[in-house]
DNA sequence: CGCAATTCAATTGCGCACAACTCAGTGGCG
DNA sequence: CGCCACTGAGTTGTGCGCAATTGAATTGCG
């Protein structure tokens, strides 16, 4: 359980919340609006760019495991690799060892696309203008939070 | 412009952009979960929040300035807008003066729901872990990278 | 004045996120 | 062995975000 800080009036932390939400919300949406125009010729949206991460990672794996490294549920993931699957990037195969998981592997044009996807990171960088130690900053604030955001018991409000 | 930094290799390069993408997204359904929890009794979703707290502050006003400020557009704010009136919250009327301007205002049940919306900074702010100021840092963090990737020239990847 | 360009809201279509549910396959336990 | 709880993927329904388009109202300019 996190104490509140003393000595801010409700007005300040007020504003506060506001601005932080504000403004991930808009710097989440910011870097959406960057990497569709990134993506766009690679035929990829964000989330299947992350999905193609994985896979150009690590390799085979069942739609378990990719939803566990990228927080997404099957709800989010089957369409999404259906979608993948008809691009012709990804193949889906029932495991044989246990019928229920489906395992997920490149095809040679998904593998293909690594190289194009290749000049990605450089140019976000780049876009973001902030210096790589602001961004190893910026990162480290995120996971702290998205930590304790996580471990949170919140209770609705009345 | 901005310079890549030197002396980094491309493998680090990739890595923190993977990081800062990841993280990023991780942080923005993060709060998103918690905000979902603490509206649930308010009857409200949180982009629905950001709206009505926009309303709280400055009253009525039309659909473009409340889109101004969220950075949303009439695709996401009409129909967003229409649950809003007809979960009793809002009123929307032609504009007088322009008819092509439609004005956004508070009804009294609108308006009452701040009193209990107003536990929700509170709250979240004690569940992401974090002191104040590094909450503050996290805002300007997030505030530039968004300045610098709404105003960066970007090319798609061929 | 009259026509063209612009502005504002709404609509349509697509993809993602999440909750709730279904259904088949698996594994444990009596 | 047979039953039952659990697991993994998929489906359905709701809401958001964005691009593209529509249609009405307004503005500007010749």
């Amino acid at each position: 359980m996190t104490t509140l800080p003393p000595g801010l009036a409700d007005e300040e932390l007020l504003r506060l919340d506001q601005q932080i939400c504000f403004s991930l919300n808009a710097a989440s949406r910011a870097f959406g609006g960057v990497y569709r125009v990134l993506l766009r010729d690679l035929g990829l949206t964000y989330p299947q760019y992350l999905v193609m991460l994985v896979l150009w990672e690590s390799g085979d794996l069942p739609v378990k495991r990719i939803g566990e490294r990228l927080r997404l549920d099957s709800g989010t993931l089957s369409p999404l690799l259906k979608r993948l699957e008809s691009a012709g990037l990804v193949r889906r195969e029932r495991s044989a060892e246990d019928e229920r998981s489906v395992t997920v592997g490149l095809t040679p044009e998904g593998s293909a696309l690594r190289e194009r996807a290749g000049q990605v990171p450089r140019r976000l960088l780049a876009a973001t203008g902030l210096p790589v130690e602001d961004l190893a900053a910026l990162r480290e604030l995120l996971e702290r939070v998205t930590g304790a955001l996580d471990s949170a018991v919140v209770e609705p409000v009345p």
